[in-house]
RNA sequence: GCCGGUGUGGCUCAGUGGCAGAGCAGCGCACUCGUAAUGCGCAGGUCAACGGUUCAAAUCCGUUCACCGGCUCCA
């Protein structure tokens, strides 16, 4: 006797088994959308046979779940078309993740962009052929031949680590995949798919093993969701950093120095606003500031234990016949500032800032844009504790990433906490208190977060904070690393109110994380359309004719004294032209002078999104100005 | 670093073995203009670099570099 419950229904079967389909149709929960059914937490094929009962809830394709078999079965659909016509191509693994699905195949020969409308039309076959989709349970053993005699090695490796007696086959017309399911009932069921683009891609992530191709694609449940996904990515493509650091001229990338990005005026007019927005939050909150040097004698870096765990990233160079090292993080050199004097407890929290610019030798593969660079600027700062202030001063670090992300940026961020790496130094005891007191301040904020097993620094733990791109990717941009080791290695001391020497904990901290990449995510973030008190240019006046040119340049003057960012646009051109090239340069304010301002002493406002707001006085205009939001007034 | 792709004027791109092109931007001239592109003219390229094949190479082959999409790695 079966018993299936669903909310408050009840519904009973005499006999030992039933499909799953036949329970849901009972219980009416049968529908187009419905795919695939969850049973007590398990997710079962509309086609399994069960022989218990349980609580059962249909998978819709709108739901996530739904979502997510539709594209792992969309995967399958586009490893069959493959097969097809690539045969003897070998197969990786095939899952659905985020925006959509990927398949890691071996093939003869090689598979391009060009060919993915080709294997896109074999799919649509596929789907008008309505194959059905079967489960097969067989012994471990079985499928091993199986796979050995299709001649699917990656399958095999694959099998022999699964760690049950029976493992599960879907087959769909000739193609067959070890696969844990579910899956959509037949190919029919999927439509709204398209490949997207095809990579490389390492037989089980490490670069050790084989470089397999792994094709991209994605599906939704609806074609228009799919519609809105991909203009969703066209539009990203349109925020990209890279693509509005040229059309606004704020940077250049250049081929003399792959990874080290050129700023121009504009784009140096951003980061210094920044800056000064940086110091301004952090002198309000017990900072000072350091500044220590590029080129730092290689012994430092022996002893900071750089030069074990790091070098790699290291650039090195000589002077005087002696080895040097450029700094690739600053906090040697905040160890060699906080030493020059004896300190007490009652200088501590010493709060050390340094906009240290880092060089760090990034492989040739990873550059992008100024979102991975290889010289950056860190709006570091090392702070130095008694164990007892741990909590709160990571709670006070936590409070100001919170402030400067959300009040002033708008962002959405992830918080993540990452414990030990393998390469790393100290013993275990420092490892587990140093996390246990990241944990606390995590918890006792009630802070979100998850856990990124062995990604901490090679010196301690670390909480991360990931800001969310337009697109969705996450870039990690603050961080808090909590180090028991440097001072001990460099004899770092305070001298407690008990009259003796103690060693003090280094909190390693960074909001932006990197000048340059925060400024690549707020460019993506506004679309280049910064908002007033961030614009490279804040005010663009634009003359009708050459006949206003006098009080222009006086209006140009008076707004530069009044320490604004302002151009004038002197060009034998027609005013709508002015002002298109203005609104492409998503300059915020554009001051339109024409005789009748001239004359009557006004200017004309016009706002990049409102449009023409009127003519006004000066004063009026600057009222205007000073309701803007910007966190350094 | 690895896999795949790409590299033509400041920008966006056409040109696939036979004289290197277009639009925009720039410069000059005319128009003196009222809220998203005025017209006419001029100039601008070692076709990423190096080597090879060929009577002839932007085009075919090789090497290197850079960039793009990913993987691995990271702020």
């Amino acid at each position: 006797m079966l018993i299936f419950e669903h909310e408050d229904k009840k519904l009973n079967y005499e006999q030992d088994s039933v499909k799953i389909s036949d329970v849901l149709k009972d219980l009416k929960l049968d529908g187009k959308k419905v795919i695939a059914a969850n049973l007590d937490g398990e997710e079962f094929d509309l086609s399994r046979e069960v022989s218990h009962g349980g609580v059962i809830n249909a998978i819709t394709t709108d739901s996530p779940e739904g979502l997510e078999i539709l594209r792992h079965s969309t995967a399958h659909l586009m490893a069959q078309a493959v097969e097809r016509l690539y045969p003897g191509t070998h197969f990786g693994v095939g899952p659905a993740i985020k925006d959509g699905f990927y398949y890691d195949i071996d093939v003869a020969g090689s598979i391009t962009e060009q060919d993915l409308p080709k294997i896109e039309a074999e799919m649509r076959k596929i789907v008008g052929q309505a194959e059905k989709i079967t489960r097969e349970d067989l012994p471990k053993s079985e499928a091993l031949e199986f796979f050995k005699t299709k001649n699917d090695p990656y399958k095999v490796e694959l099998i022999s680590e699964i760690d049950a007696p029976t493992v599960s086959l879907y087959k769909q017309g000739e193609y067959a995949d070890l696969c844990r399911g579910p899956h959509v009932p037949d190919t029919s069921k999927l439509h709204n798919f398209k490949l997207l683009s095809v990579a490389g891609a390492y037989w089980r992530g490490s670069e050790k093993n084989k470089m397999l191709t792994r094709i991209y694609g994605t599906a939704f449940a609806t074609p228009d969701e799919l519609k809105t996904y991909l203009k969703r990515m066209e539009e990203a493509k349109l925020r990209d950093h890279r693509k509005l650091g040229k059309d606004l001229d704020l940077f250049s990338l250049h081929e003399e120095g792959p990874g080290f990005p050129f700023f121009h005026p504009k784009g140096v007019a951003i980061m210094n606003t920044l800056i000064e927005f940086w110091r301004r939050e952090h002198m309000k909150r017990g900072y000072v500031e350091i500044k220590t040097p590029q080129i730092l004698d290689r012994e430092l870096w022996l002893r900071s234990g750089h030069w074990d765990h790091y070098r790699d990233n290291m650039y090195l160079t000589e002077i005087d016949e002696k080895p040097f090292a450029i700094k690739p993080m600053n906090c040697p050199g905040s160890i060699l500032v906080y030493k020059t004097q004896l300190r007490s407890y009652r200088d501590l929290p010493m709060r050390l800032a340094e906009l240290g610019i880092v060089h760090r030798h990034e492989r040739s593969g990873v550059l992008h844009g100024l979102m991975r660079v290889r010289c950056f600027t860190q709006d570091d700062a090392h702070t130095y504790i008694e164990h007892s202030q741990i909590r709160d001063e990571v709670m006070r670090i936590m409070e100001l990433d919170k402030y400067v992300y959300t009040q002033v940026f708008g962002f959405k961020y992830y918080v993540e906490l990452s414990t030990r790496p393998e390469d790393s130094m100290g013993t275990d005891e420092q490892w587990q208190t140093a996390e246990a007191a990241l944990r606390e301040a995590l918890e006792s904020t009630n802070t979100p977060y998850t856990v990124n097993p062995g990604d901490g620094a090679f010196y301690g733990p670390k909480i991360d904070f990931h800001l969310e791109d337009c697109i969705g990717r996450t870039w990690q941009c603050g961080t808090i690393q909590l180090d028991f080791q440097m001072p001990a290695r460099f004899d770092v001391t305070y001298i407690g109110e008990d009259g003796a020497e103690h060693t003090p904990v280094l909190l390693h901290r960074v909001v932006f994380g990197s000048i340059e990449r925060f400024l690549g995510i707020l460019i993506e973030h506004y679309a280049g359309a910064f908002p007033y008190w961030l614009a490279p240019v804040q005010v663009k006046i634009i003359p009708v004719s050459d006949k206003q040119l006098d009080y222009v340049n006086e209006l140009r003057d008076k707004l530069m004294a009044d320490n604004l960012r302002v151009e004038i646009d002197t060009r034998n051109e027609k005013l709508g032209r002015k002002i298109r090239d203005a609104q492409i340069q998503k300059v915020p304010y554009m001051l339109v002078i024409g005789d009748n301002e001239k004359d009557n002493n006004l200017v004309a406002v016009r706002e990049r999104s409102k449009g023409d707001l009127g003519s006004m006085s000066y004063e009026d205009f600057l009222k205007l100005l000073a309701q803007e939001f910007n966190p350094i007034k």
